[in-house]
DNA sequence: TCTGGGGTCCTCATCCTT
DNA sequence: TCTGAAGGATGAGGACCC
């Protein structure tokens, strides 16, 4: 097969459609999941509930005036997570070369399967067929010589469709595009290129590559050209692994008491390090975030001499690092722990000079243990234990 | 107007080593 | 021994994506 062999495969509504189709009393109504509190966001919307203007990413208090029928959902990613490999096996039936972007996006280079499946488009039919009849979900399918022009393909598909771009049709295709459809251009980038007269993907094309430097570096003036010819030369990569493990909270009331404060550092360690230790990986830096209630947010990180997978003791530099900001009654709204510089196994704290395992380690590999065979709130740290609750974003409705 | 959570990638400054 | 250039590692911040 030549030509157009690259799939992108976009989930239609993928949370919002994975609860409706798993409780039918929430079916065809308006229909958003996300925080429902005070600081919640959208993070997928139904069509029913798009038809009044809700989109994703939008604060859910403005959705709720948009639609004050709007029915929120709390976001159980374990489900969709589940619901995603569940997907990827079907992308897998047609090719081994799937490159999961997200939970309910994938590349599919589908360039040997045309002997058992017919051409890319046949492929992207019954792709979509598969999954409506196997998962009872929709998708929509972009099919292009390169991934860009894919992506850019499935987008126009929406819902629920096909749109195939041909080798010969690509300027006609992306020419008319706002250049906010360019894989990299956010508001930011785009303020910059309407200054320079720049609204669509030709009119970015036409513009000097000199001036375009100078608005946003040499790197991104490139790369943005090369988008607006239309060429990308990203091969479609499966399984690369993860560079960093994260976890945030948005609080619903700003924290500014300090055993609050490392209580919930301990906490979100805690969540990072189960990750960690779950995929047999330990990290070499640990970073916090903090975001303050202006919203201004500061990042502070350090490399340790030896990785670790260990909640106390990611928990024990992210309060260093905190103390370190010297912060004069600070009002919290978002702390954040990450770990990043991973690397495979377990090693590190393991075992000490001494060669006596971690007490830590130890402890918290048996709450693993306890949390695998009865569920992850069967048990926990008792300095967690909620005496004094912080009041977190409720999960509920 | 009000801005989540989990990520990737890039730039720039600084420090250290060669 | 001192100095400067080059380059890698690290840290901080920001833009962007879904």
């Amino acid at each position: 097969m030549t030509g157009e062999t690259i799939l992108h495969v976009d989930m239609d509504a993928f949370y919002a459609s994975v609860e409706a189709r798993d409780d039918p009393t929430l079916a065809g109504i308006p229909l958003a999941v996300g925080g429902a509190g005070a600081r919640g966001v959208v993070m997928s919307a139904s069509y029913e509930a798009r038809a009044y203007g809700v989109r994703s990413a939008m604060p859910s208090v403005q959705a709720r005036r948009l639609c004050s029928e709007l029915v929120f959902v709390p976001p159980d990613f374990n489900r969709y997570q589940a619901e995603s490999k569940a997907i990827r096996e079907v992308f897998e039936s047609f090719s081994p070369l799937v490159e999961m972007i997200s939970l309910d996006e994938a590349f599919l280079d589908v360039s040997g399967a045309g002997r058992l499946f017919g051409s890319a488009e046949d492929i992207a039919h019954r792709i979509r067929e598969r999954i409506r009849s196997d998962r009872r979900l929709n998708c929509s399918v972009g099919v292009a010589p390169n991934k860009f022009l894919a992506k850019l393909a499935s987008a126009n598909a929406k819902p629920d469709g096909v749109v195939v771009v041909r080798a010969n049709g690509i300027r006609a295709f992306i020419d008319p595009l706002p250049v906010e459809d360019l894989w990299g251009v956010g508001e930011q980038t785009a303020t910059a290129l309407r200054r320079l007269g720049a609204r669509t993907v030709a009119e970015l094309r036409a513009l000097p590559r000199g001036a375009l430097a100078k608005a946003l570096g040499q790197n991104a003036a490139a790369h943005l050209m090369n988008l607006a010819e239309g060429s990308d030369e990203r091969r479609v990569t499966p399984h690369e692994p993860a560079k960093q493990v994260s976890a945030e909270n948005t609080f619903e009331r700003d924290l500014d008491a300090p055993e609050d404060i490392n209580r919930e550092l301990l906490r979100l360690a805690d969540r990072v390090a189960v990750r960690l230790r779950k995929n047999l990986i330990s990290a070499r830096t640990v970073t916090i975030k903090v975001r303050f209630s202006t919203f201004k947010t500061l990042t502070r990180s350090r490399t340790l001499e030896e990785p670790t997978a260990v909640a106390e003791k990611i928990a024990q530099v992210a309060r260093e690092l905190f103390e370190g900001m010297r912060l004069d009654r600070p009002r919290i709204r978002l702390l954040g722990v990450a770990a990043t510089g991973l690397i495979s196994g377990e090693g590190g704290e393991q075992l000490r000079i001494d060669d006596r395992p971690d007490p830590w380690r130890q402890a918290e590999e048996a709450l693993d243990r306890v949390r695998g065979r009865f569920g992850s709130s069967s048990a926990g740290r008792a300095a967690l234990a909620d005496r004094t609750p912080v009041r977190r974003r409720p999960r509920g409705r």
